[in-house]
This record gives structure tokens, sequence and C-alpha cells, in this order.
DNA sequence: CAGTGGTCTAGACCACAGC
DNA sequence: CTGTGGTCTAGACCACTGC
């Protein structure tokens, strides 16, 4: 038998998977066009239909095709416009904090707007942390942080200074049922700002705000942070 | 038997997937922790081993374990960072256009920088595409498309006033295999922009620039779009 | 060497589509 | 009714890890 090189550098399921996705980058197979049934393919590649079904749910996962029980596999109809970043308000494509400076923790009683924000009356508390962020020496980013105030929160002014966000959050719960929003968006820096950030010109900031939530959806910090326009680009990228 | 109902509404993989989910979510089991061996998965749910095998598949593909031959399956340390964005320059979370105006549609030869985001010599051809849009008969962004002028490109001027990137792009080529990119950022209009859009006051724009690639790499269209800071915010979630 | 995950098979029963 | 995908089994051989 020679099949056994060949199973181990492309197995039968990578070989469909191949195959499919060559039919439909090339058009042979359009979005919403049925893909061989199940038992086609299996007799087609000689394998067993547990193998087909291994390779059909790679492109399944892939975005490639769809399943309805009972009637068949159908080429899907692709996300053109899903990309994925990563955000961390420390490190981005053009620039590093390189030094955090802590303006202020504290508890508060949030407004109006901040306790609609956290869902939380306004006679609960509120930790807020006010940091700046420096690279060379230069302010590049003021950022401000709210976190209603439960339990023991093991507020370390240590960690604080270099602490993301979701790092401040995830001590207290596993962060893999973590619920987070970016909201991104452009504004001219208010008096405030322009004050912390030492900012004399004409400059834009990039706004960043991110909320987090816990498994139940309720939300367990916000955070906002306002950066130099100059010192930041997000970069996404496609599947 | 009962366990047919049980089945169909909550199948052994799934209940192993869930089970599995809980242990990690509560942190009973951690990040870098080996998962029970698939045999020992076996004979706990009294399950085959394809079946626990196709409940490890599902928390792999969630980020939620990973496996090493010969050795086990891991708890994964999640992904603190990574976001989803559906970015589509028509239409976003606080606004969409309602018209476009197409400014102007030509062929060019790349200056060096263009010339160097294309990948191609200063001799070649490219198509340049200018257009507005509005909401509400305000202009809201200013949109830049540069294509590299090759074959049978089917220049729709009916057509390119509604498109979008990508869907210019995937006439020709087949979407599966197109790689996006985005770049984010903001700065201050400068003069031309502040004509477009008839900036008068103190604004921040929201730059956001496309590059799709083939799938050899191949640079087939850059695309900057200026967006006025207050008709856009971008939205990003986890998972 | 025994234990692990990776691949694969040849069956089985089920619920559901559509004729 | 036949054909489809969804679930599941009880085996098998492989390559790899670590003792």
């Amino acid at each position: 038998m020679f099949g056994m090189d060949e199973k181990m550098i492309n197995p039968v399921y990578l070989q469909i998977v191949e195959e499919l996705k060559r039919k439909i980058n090339s058009g042979s197979l359009k979005p919403g066009d049925a893909v061989a049934s199940e038992s086609a393919l299996s007799r087609e590649y000689g394998a067993s239909r547990m193998t087909v079904r291994k390779g059909l749910a790679i492109l399944a996962k892939d975005g490639y095709i769809y399943s309805i029980p009972g009637k068949g596999s159908f080429v899907q109809k692709p996300e053109l416009n899903k990309y994925t970043i990563y955000y961390d308000e420390m490190k981005n494509s053009i620039n590093t904090v390189d030094r955090s400076r802590l303006l202020e923790v504290n508890i508060i009683m949030p407004d109006e707007k901040l306790a609609g924000e956290l869902q939380i009356t306004r006679n609960k508390n509120v930790i807020v942390i006010r940091r700046l962020f420096f690279t060379e020496g230069k302010p590049i980013a003021y950022d401000l942080k709210y976190l209603p105030y439960s339990k023991g929160m093991p507020i370390v002014e240590e960690e604080l200074e270099q602490a993301t966000f979701p790092e401040m959050v995830s001590g207290s719960v596993s962060s893999f049922s973590l619920k987070k929003e970016l909201t991104i968006y452009a504004q001219p820096p208010d008096e405030e700002i322009r004050r912390h950030l030492k900012i004399h010109d004409d400059l834009a900031l990039l706004v960043i705000e991110q909320r987090i939530h816990n498994e139940e959806n309720k939300p367990i910090g916000f955070c906002v942070t306002y950066f130099r326009g100059d010192y930041i680009k997000l970069k996404g990228r496609s599947e």
C-alpha cells in the first residue's frame, strides 16, 4: 500500500475540503448551489460517510457551506463585511505604551448616565480609575474606567498601572464567559483632554469604548480611552 | 428507553461540551490544565470515542481547548483582545448612507505611493473612483478607491454609485478567497476634505482604509474613506 | 512499553424534506 | 416512500509522547 504516506500528508477529509473549496472559489459551485450529498461524496471518494462528514463540518465551520437536515448541504453566501480585530489599549500597530501614570483611583456614586451604562442605581458605589498612557515620555492617551464596586475587589495600585481592561476584570470571573464590546469613533479633543495630553495644535482623537458584561449580560465594566489620533492605528483582517 | 427524548434535545456530545464549558468557566479547570483523556470521557459518559471527539472538536473550535497528539487535550488561555467587527462603508451603527454622488471615475498612472500600495509599476493603469456619501442631504463621507486596471473590468456607473468595496471587486473573483484588511485611525480634515464635506467648524475625521488581496496576496484594491467623526461609530464584539 | 490523540470504517437508528 | 442530514457505536490502525 502506498496509501499511508498520502493519508498522513493529506487525510481523505482534507482532500474533500480542498476539492470543494476549489470548486467554490473557482465559481463552479455558486452560493445557493447544493453540494453533492454525503452518500454521493462517500461513493465518489471511496470513503465512509463519517469521513465525508468531517470534511463538510470543516467547510461549514469556515463559512463555505451550511446544511439543512433532510434537504442537503448548500454553498454559503460569503460574509463580505466581517473582520477580526485585536485591540489592546496598551499596544497597537503603530505604537506601544511604555509607561502609565495612575491619576486617580476612587469610589464614587455614579451620575445618571454612568448608572445607566452600568445598569445600577445611583446609590451604588462605582470604582473610577483614571490613567495617562505615555510613549517615550509623551502622553498619548487618557484612559477612564468604571467598575461597579462589589464584594472583594482586589484593587492593587501596582497592578492597576499596567493592567489591561479585560485583565482587571478577569481576576474575579473566568474570562471565557465574558462578553466584550468595542465602540470606535473620532472626535476633537475637549479642554480637559487637551490639558491631559498636552495638545496645543490641531489634532483628532480616536476614542475607544469598552464594555464588558458577564454571562448574564450584567455590565461589569465600562472603559473609555482617548488616543491622540497620530499615535494609534487599529488593524482588522478578514477570515 | 427514555433516552430518545434526551438525545434529540441534548445529544451526548453537547452534554460533554456543556459540562466541560461549565468546568472551565467556573475555574475548576484552569488554562493549561489537562482535560480528561478521550478514553476516560468515553467511559465517564458511556459514549463511544467518536462521540467524545465530536464534543472536544466543538470546544476546540470555540477556543476553549487545544489538543497535542500523544499528550492530551488542554484548556486554552482565552483570547482577551479579539473582537469581530462588521464594516460596511455605507452603513454603520449610528448612520446609513442614503445617497451617493460619483465625483470621478478615471484611469490614471499611479504615483509612487499608490504604485507601492498596489504593488504595480508606475506605468500600469489604475482606476480611480471618487465618491461622496450623503445622509439626509448632508455630505458625511469622502470615499476614494483605486483598482489596478486589468482585463474586462465591468465599470458600470450605475453600480458604482451604490456598490461597496468588496462588491466592486467580487464581480470578477469569487469572494471566498479574498483577504481583506482594515486600518482605522483619526485625523483632522485637510482643506480638500473640508471643502468636499462642507466642514467649517472643529471636527475630527474617522479614516478607514480597506485593502483587498487575492489568494496569492496580490493587491486588487485599495480604498480610503474619510467619515465625519460625528456620523460614524464602529462596533465590535467578542466571540 | 502503555497511553494519547488523529484517522477511518461499516454499519445503525433517527427526524425531516419532498414527492 | 426514498433520500437527506444528525447522532452514535465498536471496533481498527497510525504516529507520537513519556516513562
